[in-house]
DNA sequence: GAAAAATACGAGCATTTACTCGTGTTTGTC
DNA sequence: GACAAACACGAGTAAATGCTCGTATTTTTC
């Protein structure tokens, strides 16, 4: 069995400009019709130099799968003091959704991986686990708002809320900024519609 | 320019075959992974003989599509009476809602047709009008209940609406029999507290 | 019943694509 | 500076896949 190589300085950079570049292309073609060497050719690499760091076509989105999981975290707990959870419905939408907006729009490839359903079923895993990193997100908010909530009514509402955001997350960055508020408008106006029953009346 | 030729009995019955051939194979594979010889294979059918009725792999998606627009325009035609748009809101979506997932139960390839994202360009079209003709019923139905709205927050209310409704979709399809209520009655929840803002109090 | 049109076959072509491998260069270590 | 490890190249490979084409059979037309 293959142990990885201790990475050098270089290696490092190469990473990194690799899931730029597939980023990029995933972003352009999806998942499916990426070639990984495109991927290279955009990273501007031979394909030889891909494979050096990453076994596979899965590898490579899960890396990136990684990547943006964490940087939903940070941008999450920079949106995030205590106390947030009890700010009125609307507000407490609005402050979870501007922060995932924000890095899909700065990572393009996010969507592509995060959204549809038509990928094959190997990268089923890293996509799952992209879903539910912020299903948990989602979750652990609910869970603050609503003490009184049963647990798996909890998760399936958590798990609504996120999909509800992945299907209209879409369009909002793929419109044109000028109208990019007005759709905001409205995927706020579906969470805090949805969620509104739950609210201690 | 080679023109169609006039079928006959035995070939429309083969277009059939191939069409539900094609239906199962897309919802097992997705639309990218399907392959045409698979198709064939499902049909019970040659290659050679697939592409006697359809020109390539888009041209059977589109005429898929077709058929489920047509199938979804049915269903609606036998849902709805007049009358019906004045419902109270829960009621309505219900309405609306049942049919569609009716159609999709039946018809397992229609969410890869209709639900995801990563489809290569040249299925954008079938699938836009098939997602299209799902938008104008609802706005259609939007326009009776709330003839105070103007067009353009019609439409985008009615886009929303389809998108959520798509979101959804995956989860109720997938989900074993028994449980499939409790999401149907989260689709609801979620599409009528989208919609209640509009009500007139 | 003969000619024509439609249907059917399936081996195989052309292309795409994920990935490899032999070779050469750069970087780190002693 | 020598040796090894990491990095880099890019032509090439094996497999997959959409689709064709020559040929053979069935159905329709007259």
């Amino acid at each position: 069995m293959p142990e990885e190589p201790r990475r050098q300085a270089r290696g490092q950079r190469r990473m990194v400009q690799l899931l730029d570049a597939a980023a990029v292309v995933f972003a352009e073609a999806g998942y499916a019709k990426a070639t990984t060497n495109a991927i290279a050719r955009q990273a501007g690499v031979s394909p030889g130099t891909l494979y050096q760091f990453f076994a596979n076509k899965e590898a490579l989105a899960e890396a990136l799968a990684e990547r943006y999981r964490s940087e939903l975290a940070a941008a999450h707990q920079k949106a995030f003091d205590p106390g947030t959870a009890q700010l009125p419905l609307p507000d407490l939408v609005d402050r979870m959704i501007r922060p995932m907006v924000e890095v899909n729009l700065e990572n393009p490839g996010f969507k592509a991986l995060f959204g549809s359903g038509d990928l094959p079923d190997k990268l089923t895993a890293p996509t799952r686990a992209l879903q539910k990193a912020v299903t948990g997100r989602v979750a652990e908010v609910l869970a603050v708002r609503y003490p009184e909530l049963p647990t798996d009514r909890l998760e399936t509402t958590a798990a609504v809320a996120t999909q509800i955001f992945a299907a209209l997350l879409g369009t909002i960055v793929t419109t044109p900024a000028t109208h990019r508020e007005r759709w905001i408008a409205e995927l706020n106006q579906a969470l805090v519609g949805y969620l509104t029953p739950l609210e201690p009346s």
